[in-house]
DNA sequence: GCGACAG
DNA sequence: ATCTTGTCGC
């Protein structure tokens, strides 16, 4: 995949703070998306014997769910965690990945937050924006918001809210399991967003973009150690 | 000062 | 995220 901007990332704390705010004014709230044929995964995994990241990409057709491509890239940690700053330390990797794909995809699910951020900017949005590609952020658990627990069905959900704003949604995607926390990365709607993340978790609590994406990692963290 | 804090 | 064993439950 081809990028629209250059991009620096050897930024420190106060200038990466400063990009995200910038770079938010770009986020597209609504659905801009080409109908959508294939889907990808990303996820991160952290080897701390060698200061290594391991990101994997996994491409699944949209309707059967099935597995047609894979990467997995291995790079030294070049950005500290710092909660708010994620996509500082895993976007380097994840983008070297993508260099990589053979099958394009039309919607992007990431391992994280998207507009669920303090500066309305997590990894699901800086994706976005660079490749100017739709993506949806689906995280674990929160970063920022508060919200009430939504009913034990599957397919329920509550907003996740800061002061006034709607920054995502809480969303059970399995009966009686923890709810995932979905928001917005770019060009698309939060409810579409919704509807993508419980289409792709028809068994389990994650999608299956996201276990896929896992399963690489996982696997290549093993190798390195 | 205290608690919260994506992976 | 990763370090880690067993254990409870479907």
């Amino acid at each position: 995949m081809e990028l629209k901007t250059t991009h620096r990332w050897d930024l420190d704390e106060q200038e990466a703070m400063e990009l995200q705010h910038q770079l938010a004014l770009q986020v597209m709230k609504e659905d801009a998306l080409e109908p959508v044929r294939y889907v990808a995964g990303v996820d991160v995994a952290y080897s701390e014997q060698n200061d290594k990241l391991i990101a994997g990409v996994a491409i699944l057709e949209a309707d059967s769910l099935n597995l047609v491509d894979t990467v997995m890239v291995e790079e030294s940690v070049s950005f500290p965690y710092i909660p708010g700053l994620f996509s500082f330390r895993e976007l380097p990797p994840i983008m070297k990945a993508f260099e990589q794909i053979s099958i394009l995809p039309q919607l992007i699910v990431c391992d994280g937050q998207g507009l669920a951020h303090p500066r309305r900017f997590g990894l699901a949005c800086h994706l976005g924006v660079l490749y100017d590609m739709p993506t949806i952020g689906c995280g674990k658990t929160k970063l920022s918001g508060s919200y009430v627990e939504p009913d034990i069905q599957r397919g329920s959900y509550s907003p996740l809210m800061d002061q006034h704003e709607v920054i995502g949604n809480v969303l059970r995607t399995q009966d009686g399991v923890k709810p995932v926390f979905v928001s917005i990365g770019h060009r698309i709607s939060l409810t579409t967003a919704c509807e993508w993340i419980l289409k792709l978790s028809p068994t389990f609590r994650l999608p299956e973009t996201t276990r896929q994406a896992d399963q690489i990692v996982r696997k290549g963290l093993k190798l390195t150690q």
